[in-house]
DNA sequence: TGACATTTGTTCTAACGCGAACTAAAGTGG
DNA sequence: CCACTTTAGTTCGCGTTAGAACAAATGTCA
């Protein structure tokens, strides 16, 4: 095989993504929350909740993981499961009363450290940013072997 | 604060990596390895071996994580600790002849499998993402707060 | 030389991550 | 109505992750 020419892009990419976790979830620890954590509440601010399926797509945790992270929510009271309406099988999970406190008090301040990150970007730049991005994630969608 | 105009571009970043990560993985899990077994080994492969802190730099692994991981490849009998030569509080990790055996038989295989997942891009593609993505990391660099 | 700081790697805790096996509850076909 | 399949969540095993605290070795500088 010749020299691969992906490497770099697969070694950009992944830096990329470690460089913006680390910065992203070094503030969101400090808000006393764990990244999976503030997604989750992030995900569930403004909505009167979702099945716990239904959350795990949006926010891209499986949902073995997504039991424990919801079970550790529920234990500080910041989420809750309701029973669903018709399917027995699902459940809803919304955010309690301290739950939507936590999420008006924790997302502006995130949103607001993103956007001293972002700072310096235009426009023009977020429109050629996700262009590629979104060209390379069609690369390595499910159906792609 | 405005409509964060920054968010898909975050969500663009994540969604790629994890489809990456996920693509990447599951072959790189039908190998017999997890991705950071194989990242070391790879990083490892065609060297003399390298000190742990200079295997955590390369392979963005923390130290802490590099212990245990590291372990678990020496308990397979694939890499080995040895004591450097000037400092004591050093140790060179270094595949032994069956991780070499491995490297060779698992790196160009995933190689392999990364290219067919790239097949389709141009090296004009390759330069187009590399310089967005390389943009990006730099807002999220360590002395960016 | 000797107090002090730095670097190296390990250990510890709490949490996440994935895949597989599992139970319960719906659907689906005959 | 009954076997069969599918879907929703939980549980489990194994491995990874970050961060903090730690011991040993080394470097620094008065």
């Amino acid at each position: 095989m010749r020299a691969a020419e992906f490497l770099p892009t697969v070694q950009a990419l992944v830096q990329t993504y470690q460089a913006f976790e680390s910065c992203s979830g070094a503030h969101i620890r400090t808000l006393g929350l764990t990244p999976p954590q503030f997604d989750i509440v992030a995900t569930l601010g403004n909505t009167p909740g979702m099945t716990a399926t239904e959350l795990g797509e949006k926010t891209l945790i499986t949902k073995g993981t997504l039991t424990g992270v919801v079970d550790r929510l529920a234990a500080r009271g910041w989420v809750e499961r309701v029973a669903h309406d018709s399917d027995r099988r699902c459940q809803i999970i919304r955010l309690t009363p301290a739950g939507e406190a936590l999420f008006k008090q924790t997302f502006p301040a995130h949103l607001a450290y993103l956007a001293r990150c972002f700072a310096t970007a235009s426009a023009a730049q977020h429109k050629r940013w996700q262009a590629a991005l979104r060209e390379l994630a069609g690369l390595f969608a499910k159906e792609n072997p």
